[in-house]
DNA sequence: GCTGGCTTTTGACAAAAGTCAAAAAACTAT
DNA sequence: ATAGTTTTTTGACTTTTGTCAAAAGCCAGC
């Protein structure tokens, strides 16, 4: 009987991966050996303005957000994780240029993280690891798509029921500050919308 | 001496993969007898709200738009695009489910055209072709980022002068209507700041 | 060269959201 | 519990952009 891999860790990683097309345990270990678990604290920066994106991460406990500086120095998130799921500079990770945007955990995290060089050699090693790959850039890049469409078609105040309906978790864990600044709108926009109704 | 494929109309599809991963003649083979080259005159719907979207355009002439219509019925664009570029409602294509946009054509067009089904199974039969798939995935999603980032941290004027210094060629061929909605301005205030400098 | 559409511009006004400053409320750590 | 920090709310005012309606400009086809 073949052994049992044990995945510990990458439990919920591999779930998702298994739900794409289900990955051979032969790339569950080249994975595993290819990554490591880290543990960082609240307010950690994991990527900054300049710098080079060269790692990818899975959050398997905690919450991270992605922002920018505007012109005036102001913080402007533009997007919020949770556990399950990747935590990625796009355009400094896919291009290795450098990053115009930070990274930053929200709480204490524990985190799969990937290099660059590690990724791109398990794609090239196991061809079949790139259909999932394909499935899951397809799934984020359809996420971004719903975000840009929800910016241009819905007010400040439909962006925020909308959130509120299909991510109210978001509201037990995030600051309001962070959440209207992932919304688009000053705190007090958001702070008047919320009293209306 | 190995008998050289015809490309003809496949020609510039072939370079954007080739210049990702080298594509085997096989698969190309396989990509020409699973698609076919259309031609479609100038305002044509190729996707309508509510239909599921099943195709995927590759555009060797012409040009496109992707555009939804709000509560009011106003439309928006949300993509112009051209030769050389993927033409697909994502959000439809990838899920399957029935579209909240459309795509029209806004000259006479010559495309190819791959139904998805037979996209999957290119993918299915062909696990290389995954990785090109992947790495486009990637750039079009990448793509979607910078827009999105742009409509948050841009005023109006900014996002039209970053469009006119990145993208002059589509002032030449797309009405300022459509470059205004696609801007996410309206019509009149991109008149206003074009006349101010 | 004129006619009948589109497209673009202009003006007056309205709406949405932002800014600044201060108060109130909610947490945190000692 | 309390002092100190951070977050959220409130009020007054400004800025940006949108809307509506009309005029002007442009272009294709007869």
């Amino acid at each position: 009987m073949a052994e049992q891999l044990f995945l510990g860790d990458y439990q919920n990683l591999f779930n998702l991966f298994d739900n794409i097309y289900p990955l051979k345990d032969e790339i569950k270990s080249a994975i595993i050996a290819n990554s490591e678990v880290i543990e960082v604290a609240k307010k950690t920066k994991l990527l900054s303005v300049d710098e080079r994106s060269n790692t990818i991460y899975f959050i398997i406990k905690g919450a991270a957000r992605i922002f920018y500086l505007d012109k005036e120095g102001k913080e402007t998130n533009t997007w919020i994780l949770f556990e399950n799921q990747l935590l990625i500079s796009v355009y400094s990770f896919y291009t290795g240029n450098p990053s115009f945007e930070y990274i930053e955990t929200l709480e204490h995290c524990q985190l799969i993280a990937v290099k660059r060089e590690k990724l791109d050699e398990l794609y090239l090693n196991f061809m079949e690891f790139n259909f999932s790959g394909r499935k899951l850039t397809e799934f984020y890049h359809m996420r971004n798509e719903i975000q840009a469409n929800e910016l241009r078609m819905l007010s400040a105040k439909e962006r925020y029921q909308n959130l509120l309906e299909r991510n109210p978790q978001l509201f037990q864990r995030v600051s309001l500050g962070h959440i209207a600044s992932y919304l688009g709108i000053s705190q007090e926009t958001l702070s008047r919308i919320r009293k209306q109704k």
